[in-house]
DNA sequence: CCCTGATTCGC
DNA sequence: GCGAATCAGG
């Protein structure tokens, strides 16, 4: 994946609005956040206002808002107690669809339709493009304006019908490797 | 250990 | 130019 006028674009509205390098590479997508870095620094764009956006840093531990209830499938009937802990694997999160049909050229969308959007504000005309680890607290769905006949906004229709681009988490250090 | 940005340097 | 590896820190 490489960095296209539009990621660039992106890029610089997200880091200028005080989102990590982590954050912005899990919305950019097919990045490391050592490549947001990297690309922030040749950009010369390093150094920012101080940011409100909240920050991962430190999580707050009461959420704001009740926690959304885990919509569970409706298919089988409750089973019989047997652990508790059945609900659990419950929230999937969307699928990245598959490669399928290179579509038209879309125009980058606007701001989310809603901030924050849980899986239950989405409606036809919000994105349901995934951002941040389900289950972790930053998760959201993208929710900007969704193009016509797809789930997703213009940008990330183009992320979801292009093949999946191998999302590395090498950020990690190699264990072992001492 | 989780995370942050900054820097280096082989590609 | 790119970004993994590394560094320095909260």
């Amino acid at each position: 994946m490489s960095w296209t006028d539009e990621r660039v674009e992106l890029l610089k509205k997200l880091w200028s609005d005080g989102l990590s390098a982590s954050q912005i590479a899990a919305e950019l997508g097919g990045v490391t956040r050592n490549a947001v870095i990297g690309k922030v620094h040749r950009l010369g764009l390093s150094g920012r206002a101080k940011a409100p956006a909240p920050q991962t840093a430190q999580r707050p531990k009461k959420p704001v808002a009740a926690p959304p209830p885990r919509p569970h499938r409706p298919t089988a009937p409750t089973p019989i107690t047997i652990g508790a802990t059945a609900l659990k694997a419950d929230i999937v999160p969307a699928a990245r669809p598959q490669p399928s049909t290179q579509p038209k050229v879309y125009s980058l969308s606007d701001a989310p339709l809603i901030n924050n959007a849980s899986i239950l504000q989405l409606t036809e005309q919000t994105c349901k493009w995934p951002v941040g680890d389900p289950g972790s607290d930053g998760f959201h769905f993208c929710a900007r304006r969704s193009e016509a006949g797809i789930p997703y906004c213009g940008y990330h229709a183009r992320m979801a019908y292009q093949p999946v681009a191998d999302r590395r988490r090498t950020d990690r250090r190699i264990a072992g490797a001492a």
